[in-house]
DNA sequence: CGTCCATTTTACCGATTGGTCAAATCAGCG
DNA sequence: CGCTGATTTGACCAATCGGTAAAATGGACG
C-alpha cells in the first residue's frame, strides 16, 4: 500500500515547486496559490497531499537537512588533516553551487531564528560539530594543522560557501559579470589553505 | 517648518519598530499592526507618518546603506596595507555586532534578489568595491600583500563579518554557549593576517 | 477663550490568505 | 460495462492584510 505512482510524482511536483517557491520568497512570502501553479496542481489538490503550507515547509527542511550534512560525515579521521579539510571545503562548494535554492531555503529559515530546526541545529549539527572540532585539535595538537580555533573555523567554512549562494545577487553585482564562479573557488581553497597549513 | 519635535519622535519610533520587526519577519514577513504596536502606535497614525509599509521598508534601507559603506570608505590608501585591511575587518566586525539587526535586514533583502537596492549594489558599491580592488591590486604589484584575487577577498570579508549577525542562532547552536562572540573577532582577524601577509 | 492646523482614533473596505467541503471525475479491476 | 476508492475541482469561508475616510482630539498662539 505504499504510494501508487500518481501519488509520488504529485508529491515530488510538489516538493519542487515549494522549494523553488519557498527559496525565492521566505516561508511567510511564498503562497499555496503560487506553489499549486508552479506544480501544475490546483490549491485544494495540493492541501490533499499536504495537510498545511507548513507541513510542505516542515518536509523540504528535513529532507534538506541530511543532504546539508553530508560533506561533514564524509571526513576521514586517518586521511591526511589538510587534505582531508580543504575535500571537506570544496565539498561544500559543490553544494551550494549545485543546490542553491535549497542553500536559500536553509538561509532564510535560519535567519528567521530558526523556529523549525532549532532543535536539530543544537544536536545533531552540534553532536557533528563538536566530533570534528575534536578530530581537528587532535590535529593540530600533533603539529599536523596550523593552530586555529576548530569550532570558528568551520563557521568560517560555512560562512563563505553558503554566501556564495545565498548572497548571489550582491556577489554578481560586485564581480564583472564575465568573471566566472570558479574563481571563488580557487579563492576559497587558497584562503583555507593558507590558514590550515602548519608551518614548522 | 522643519520637523516638530513630536514628529522627529514618532518618525523615530516607527522607524526603529520597523527595524525590530523587518529584521526579525523579512518584508512580507513583517505587519503593520506589528510595527505600529512596537511603536506604541495605531495602524492609521503610522500611515499618517509614512505613505506605506514599503515606504518605511525603503527609509530604513536607504538610511542603511551609508552607514555600512562606511568601513570600506576609511581605508588609508597610503595607510599600511595590512594594517589597513585588517582595520576594516575589525570595523566591520564592530558593525555587526553593533548592529545586527541592520545586519539581519540587509541579509533579508539580498536573500530576497535585492529588489529595491539593486541598482545601489551595481552602481554605489560597485565603485567603491573596484577602487579598493585596484588599490589592492596594486598593494600586491609592489610585493606589500600576498597575491590573492581582491574581489574574491573582499567578499570574503563580508561573508565572515556578516555571517556572525545573519546566522547567530546557527553560531550560538553550535558554540558553547557560554563562549563570547569575541572569539569570532580575534579568528576572524588571525584567518586573514595569514592570506594577506606577504611571504618574501 | 477661540481659532486653526497638526495629530490621533474609530470604523471601515477590498484584496488576499490558508484552508474546508461536498460534489464531480478518474483509474483500475472484476 | 459497472463498481469502488482514489483523485480533482469549484464554490466558499473566516481571518488577516495594507490602506482609507472622516470625525474627534490636541496643542500652540493671538
Amino acid at each position: 500500500m505504499a504510494d501508487s505512482r500518481i501519488q509520488s510524482r504529485n508529491r515530488a511536483a510538489i516538493l519542487e515547486a515549494g522549494l523553488e517557491i519557498f527559496s525565492r520568497h521566505g516561508f511567510r512570502g511564498a503562497t499555496l496559490d503560487q506553489i499549486a501553479a508552479e506544480a501544475g496542481l490546483s490549491k485544494p489538490n495540493l492541501l490533499y497531499y499536504f495537510a498545511s503550507k507548513e507541513a510542505i515547509h516542515r518536509t523540504l527542511l528535513l529532507g534538506l537537512m541530511d543532504t546539508w550534512l553530508d560533506p561533514i560525515r564524509r571526513i576521514d579521521p586517518q586521511g591526511e588533516p589538510l587534505a582531508e579539510l580543504l575535500a571537506y571545503v570544496s565539498r561544500k562548494m559543490a553544494l551550494t553551487r549545485q543546490y542553491p535554492r535549497e542553500s536559500r531555503l536553509f538561509a532564510n529559515e535560519i535567519l528567521q531564528g530558526a523556529p523549525h530546526i532549532a532543535d536539530t541545529l543544537s544536536a545533531e549539527l552540534k553532536t557533528l560539530v563538536d566530533a570534528l572540532a575534536d578530530q581537528m585539535q587532535a590535529w593540530i595538537d600533533a603539529g599536523r594543522l596550523a593552530p586555529v580555533d576548530p569550532h570558528h573555523t568551520i563557521i568560517s567554512i560555512w560562512a563563505l560557501t553558503q554566501h556564495y549562494a545565498d548572497f548571489d545577487v550582491q556577489v554578481r553585482a560586485v564581480l564583472d559579470s564575465d568573471d566566472p564562479l570558479d574563481r571563488a573557488e580557487a579563492h576559497v581553497t587558497q584562503l583555507f589553505q593558507r590558514l590550515l597549513q602548519p608551518v614548522d
